[in-house]
DNA sequence: GCGCCTTTGAAGTTT
DNA sequence: AAACTTCAAAGGCGC
């Protein structure tokens, strides 16, 4: 399990798993990082390679294309953890976010949140504080209300991101920016707003890329007015919102909600998670709009799926009504998760695959193939995640969501025979999900384990001191088996069903990571 | 139009 | 405590 609390109580900033890494003697994080990088490029081009023998040529170019680029990223990211380790700094000194000190979170600097609403946009380089940033998914009750659970805002509102991404230039956490926001106005940050951050290509100063910032949480209005949309680049059009805001809704208000209800909270010194102040307008704690919140219409189980909304106070509130009421709050995304969204986009822009079901064997794969580094990264973001949105949403849990979704179903066990017999869910167990054709590598088994994970991999990160480089050398096209072999990610490591399937994993043919193309 | 598929991880519930 | 279940994202596909 993923020490999410680093030592009791105190998992703000709390040695987690990159710490653990470390201490296993591992090489020195930037080293590795590069390492890594370099080793998951390889293998992301080694599985378009396996892809297609046929264009086995392009690889080359297609490495020397991308080296050059994930360094300067790196060292980005670098920048940002210095940029953090300052945050923290500030923080601990009695700064509000002493909990949410998102280590591997960029951060944007606004001003002190203390004194949160500036009256001017100057920023002054002593009282300002890094602030994380998270662009909402928001979707507030109302007319989302109307639409799909699943995709409540229709495409241009909708908070989904991909469309957006720019698939040459995927900083690790660029994914994570799922949000877009009108509220921010496209623009030349303030350059007290920009961490020196150069772009890996020209070297030039460039505004933080969005996955640099912190994407799913609102900013303070003030803060908001003040800091360019650090998506600019990839902010969609005018008038298109990631999320759902009912036109007369929301909008408005929520900047302002974000800030006055969650950010403000998490701002305040004497944060108490039952101390957030509650929205202006009367809303419920939990409507508070945020990139975790979506329209409540979530696909509500007709009945029985009344759970208690008593988290949220308001009781007397018939609970129907008040159901429809709240928002729907988003389970803060985990590491795999975000990772997810970080490299989807490239997947799909390499492998011409849409399936998401594919796309995402591809990622577990590439998820195993991860080292341990890289993989921390996301896990401490995860972290990060959860921190923040549990100070968002004190008392939100992830029983709220329960039954919101109306189906899970699937789910059955593997391998009762008499199960299956009844059993709705008709889990494909051991055919991997390729559509048609596109069988990328043969994922054998089933639950989870189907997927070779390169020996490599799997090696490298149980010894540390395998040279990385070697890992790197071998490229080994993520052969299938989900399950690093032994590849405990052990103590340090949260727990990944990642276990240890080490037999499976013995073969690993060589192929295409990804999926043939059509 | 809705649910499934698929992945991992977190957190909930059940045993 | 372990096992199991649900949900988080994503988008094509089938009914």
């Amino acid at each position: 399990m993923p020490q999410l609390n680093g030592g009791g109580g105190d998992d703000l900033g709390a040695n987690d798993e990159l710490i653990s890494f470390k201490d296993e003697g591992e090489q020195e994080e930037k080293i590795s990082a590069n390492v890594s990088s370099e080793r998951d490029l390889d293998e992301v081009k080694s599985s378009l390679v396996n892809e297609s023998e046929n264009n086995s040529s392009s690889s080359d170019s297609e490495q020397t294309d991308r080296r050059p680029r994930l360094r300067p990223e790196l060292e980005s990211y670098e920048k940002q953890r210095e940029y953090f380790a300052e945050a923290l700094r500030r923080q601990q000194d009695g700064g509000f976010f002493k909990g949410p000190t998102y280590a591997g979170y960029p951060f944007l600097m606004i001003p002190d949140i203390t004194n949160p609403y500036l009256s001017n946009g100057s920023l002054s380089p002593s009282t300002r504080t890094y602030l994380q940033m998270k662009w909402p998914l928001l979707e507030v009750p109302g007319t989302a209300a109307l639409k799909d659970s699943r995709s409540p805002t229709p495409g241009h509102l909708s908070n989904k991101v991909p469309v957006v991404q720019h698939p040459h230039h995927v900083h690790p956490l660029t994914p994570l920016i799922t949000y877009s926001n009108e509220h921010f106005s496209p623009g030349t940050p303030p350059s007290h707003l920009s961490p020196e951050i150069l772009d890996p290509k020209t070297g030039i100063p460039r505004t933080p890329h969005p996955s640099e910032l912190s994407p799913y949480y609102p900013l303070s209005p003030g803060a908001v007015g003040q800091i360019p949309h650090p998506l600019g680049w990839l902010v969609p059009q005018q008038g298109q919102h990631m999320y759902s805001i009912p036109p007369g809704g929301f909008r408005h208000p929520y900047p302002a909600l974000a800030m006055n209800a969650s950010m403000s909270s998490l701002v305040s010194s004497r944060f108490s998670p039952h101390m957030v102040p509650h929205p202006p307008h009367g809303l419920h704690q939990t409507s508070i709009p945020h990139p975790a919140i979506v329209s409540h219409a979530i696909k509500q189980e007709p009945s029985g799926d009344n759970f208690g909304n008593s988290t949220h106070g308001s009781p007397s509130v018939p609970v129907k009504k008040e159901e429809e009421k709240r928002p729907h709050i988003k389970k803060p995304l985990n590491a795999f998760m975000l990772y997810m969204k970080e490299m989807r986009a490239k997947v799909v822009a390499e492998c011409t695959l849409k399936e998401s079901a594919a796309i995402n064997q591809i990622l577990g794969r590439r998820w195993h193939s991860l080292s341990r580094e890289e993989q921390a990264k996301y896990y401490e973001l995860a972290r990060k995640e959860r921190q923040l949105h549990s100070q968002l949403y004190p008392g939100w849990s992830a029983r709220d969501n329960y039954g919101k979704r109306k189906k899970r179903k699937r789910d059955n066990k593997p391998d009762s025979p008499q199960e299956s017999n009844f059993s709705p869910q008709l889990k494909k167990q051991c055919v991997p999900y390729l559509p048609s054709e596109k069988m990328c590598d043969s994922p054998t088994s089933s639950h989870g384990s189907m997927l070779d994970s390169p020996a490599t991999p799997s090696a490298a990160l149980a010894s540390p001191a395998a040279p990385a480089a070697t890992h790197s050398e071998q490229a080994q096209p993520l052969s299938l088996t989900t399950k690093p072999e032994g590849m405990e990610k052990s103590s340090d490591m949260p727990s990944s069903s990642s276990e240890n399937e080490e037999s499976a994993s013995t073969f690993a043919p060589p192929s295409n990571s990804c999926p043939r193309q059509l």
